[in-house]
DNA sequence: TGTACATCAGTGAACGCGCGTTCACTGATGTAC
DNA sequence: TGTACATCAGTGAACGCGCGTTCACTGATGTAC
């Protein structure tokens, strides 16, 4: 049953895929490797031909994730100006993207990751870093608005997930939407250093 | 080997305590019952007497961990305007809380939290209300900021734990600081509703 | 107040289950000649 | 190009372990009289 390299390789990218979206939508804690195995369409003892552990899949399903929010982000962002709030605007207001593909993995896992091992922990801090160089790359605003603006987003999303009144949710993005807004417009909110 | 009701009461608070602790370092998932009852100085057979499952423990503790940091937020109001803000800042730069007590539920588990029980998110949202309506009762701000102001602390946290590079984290950190300190001194930084 | 007894908080052993992980095996792939 | 064979991607069954949960039992508590 040895299959080709692309196969093999294609195999691989399967299962990244669905540990990601798993990971993604249900937490890494809940999420077992059978799962993972059997979205991907195979048994679960093939899994640690490719991977070394658990672990290793979630390090690189993070760093999957992590790339694929910045290719949205970049993309948002070659769109121009409105483009890019409006990434912000329908992130910040699509509260129900439990089961969507490309969800950043800092938002859906955030306190999961705070307990993470370390090379996870490496990989999504390489990838924050490229997020907020993407963010702030444009000249809209410099790194540490958009470290505030990001928090502010992760921050929004998951008391918003938690909460169970859609309409408290609801007042929670917008709230947060707009105190962004006025940062866009207004970039210098405090010129004072820490 | 019945126990008194006064102990019986104690035991039961002891639990909590312990739950509320553990779940707040280590995660939801992360954390066992049988844990929990031995940090508490009991066996775990006798958990299901109190408690009818974990998740009911896991509802009691958030709604004492919710508590406890309103409390603190409370105290803070009432020592005046700058022990008000002092909370925030303490909040903010005491990074390494991981192991302390009276941490916030919502910060300490957010991404857990959003997949929680109906109860266990009943109970939160409860405590998040208490929660800003303490931040916003002194008249320094409307509830908007505060949820605002919620959101980005939960998120600069969050996203700093996360980070595996101390300076970064910190960078997060009075990044947050200093965006919310701007709005405190200007409370209203956009009138436009949404 | 004193005695007799039902209650029930907590113990300790056990339950089934699903977890992450291991391993002997299969048979198509890809290489050596 | 054709054949012979070593490699190794994926299978399926099994491993030990710790999880949440159950239960028969103990003996101090608290109540009934």
């Amino acid at each position: 049953m040895k299959k080709s390299k692309v196969e093999t390789a294609a195999t691989h990218r399967r299962i990244v895929e669905a540990a990601t979206e798993a990971f993604t939508s249900n937490g890494i804690h809940a999420t077992g490797v059978a799962e993972i195995m059997s979205a991907a369409g195979l048994t679960h003892g093939g899994f640690y031909r490719p991977f070394a552990s658990k672990e290793d899949l979630v390090a690189q399903a993070c760093a999957a994730g992590m790339e694929s929010t910045l290719a949205t982000i970049d993309a948002s962002i070659k769109g121009g100006e409105q483009a890019f709030i409006d990434h912000f605007e329908a992130h910040l207001l699509a509260k129900n993207r439990a089961a969507c593909l490309g969800e950043c993995p800092l938002i859906a896992m955030g306190s999961e990751l705070a307990r993470a091992d370390s090379e996870t922990r490496r990989t999504v801090t390489r990838g924050y870093r490229k997020l907020i160089h993407a963010m702030s790359a444009n000249g809209r605003s410099d790194e540490g608005a958009a470290m505030f603006v990001f928090s502010t987003i992760l921050g929004a999303i998951t008391v918003a997930r938690i909460v169970d009144d859609p309409a408290l949710s609801a007042r929670i993005l917008v709230e947060a939407q707009q105190h962004i807004a006025a940062l866009w417009s207004n970039p210098e909110p405090q010129e004072a250093s820490g």
